[in-house]
DNA sequence: GTAACTAGACCGATCGTTCGGTATAGTTAC
DNA sequence: GTAACTATACCGAACGATCGGTCTAGTTAC
């Protein structure tokens, strides 16, 4: 057995949240390695792609959380409107209130929206979706919907850069407030 | 007199393309010189405080621009629902339809949220601030109307994002087309 | 001549990456 | 039991490239 047990699992959520909170390019390596306890070289025995391939990785660990955490609750059982404040809950999880960025807004942004071009287009499709069957379940039109879900996405993305940017976590969570308003409209609930 | 004249204004239109596009960090003085084509120790010549006196003039730049197209209608003559409907066309032209990043944005997620804050702050501020002062006009309470001006730049940072990231700019345009119903509500014009 | 301006070599630091080597632990052969 | 071997985990040092930035030696306009 090896001497010591830093299982890939272990080093991949140190990653991620390197990488959510620096983007791509903003991520060294040096910094990676200062996070996980790693030294450079022993990154590479654990990820011999390298960079890009612990971006991969960190992309597909994330995107198994979303699904737990902001997907599934669409899904599940429950009204529309109940399914959509699980969404929400969900979010406000998944981003710590404001606090962590979205990995997906940081690599658009920050590096690597070239290399990851079809996998973000894929992440953001899967969530827009999802968020679009459950819109039209609520007797939404199928355009109505559509053009509704992204607009909520869009709100999540802009919110977390918003709050980011004033400095002050309070406007991503007004933002979130306002989102199941904002999906089905004033008269539900 | 100069050999040439490369005015500073002339460069900083460059520069000021450059760090939309690829962020603080990744706007590399390699990729400055190629853009304005100009050599390392020109620019050092314009811009004696090197990258973060460029990024801090484009800043500058940038700022007048964006009152000049945004704010300004905003402050204008008219109706506030004119008023919205001119910003919302300055915001069209200034993101060129969701093709061109926004300053803000790029520096919020990728590097100089560090060297920027108070400014970006004070730029998220000031937009936010005129926009809800239209819709107090419009009738809306204090709370309500900053809450929804918020909500407003978070949507157009959020659909600047999404665009990108689904590599489609007709999600930009979509959101945008919903912008003034989003401010005003439902029943107003 | 002089001052404004510029190209390109050059600096130390850091980038992502690779190499050579070490330490620990399990397996096999006796 | 123990010696020989293999596999995994890890690190220090260095690679070439590029980073932001500086210095020198012009070239140009007046």
């Amino acid at each position: 057995m090896p001497a010591k047990k830093t299982t890939r699992a272990d080093a991949l959520a140190l990653i991620a949240a390197a990488f959510r909170a620096h983007g791509y390019d903003g991520t060294s390596l040096s910094l990676i390695a200062q996070a996980t306890g790693l030294g450079r070289a022993s990154l590479y025995h654990h990820f011999p792609g390298g960079k890009e391939e612990m971006a991969r990785e960190v992309f597909a660990h994330t995107g198994a959380a979303v699904d737990a955490l902001l997907l599934a609750p669409l899904r599940g059982p429950g009204t529309p409107a109940e399914r959509i404040d699980a969404h929400c809950a969900g979010i406000r999880a998944f981003y710590e209130g404001g606090a962590a960025n979205c990995l997906l807004g940081a690599l658009t942004l920050s590096g690597g929206a070239d290399l990851f071009q079809a996998e973000l287009a894929a992440s953001f499709k899967l969530w827009i979706d999802a968020l679009a069957k459950v819109l039209r379940e609520a007797g939404q039109g199928r355009g109505p919907a559509r053009r509704a879900a992204e607009r909520a996405v869009a709100q999540v993305q802009g919110a977390l850069i918003l709050s980011r940017g004033l400095g002050q976590l309070a406007a991503f969570q007004r933002s979130l407030a306002a989102l199941p308003q904002l999906l089905l409209g004033d008269a539900q609930a």
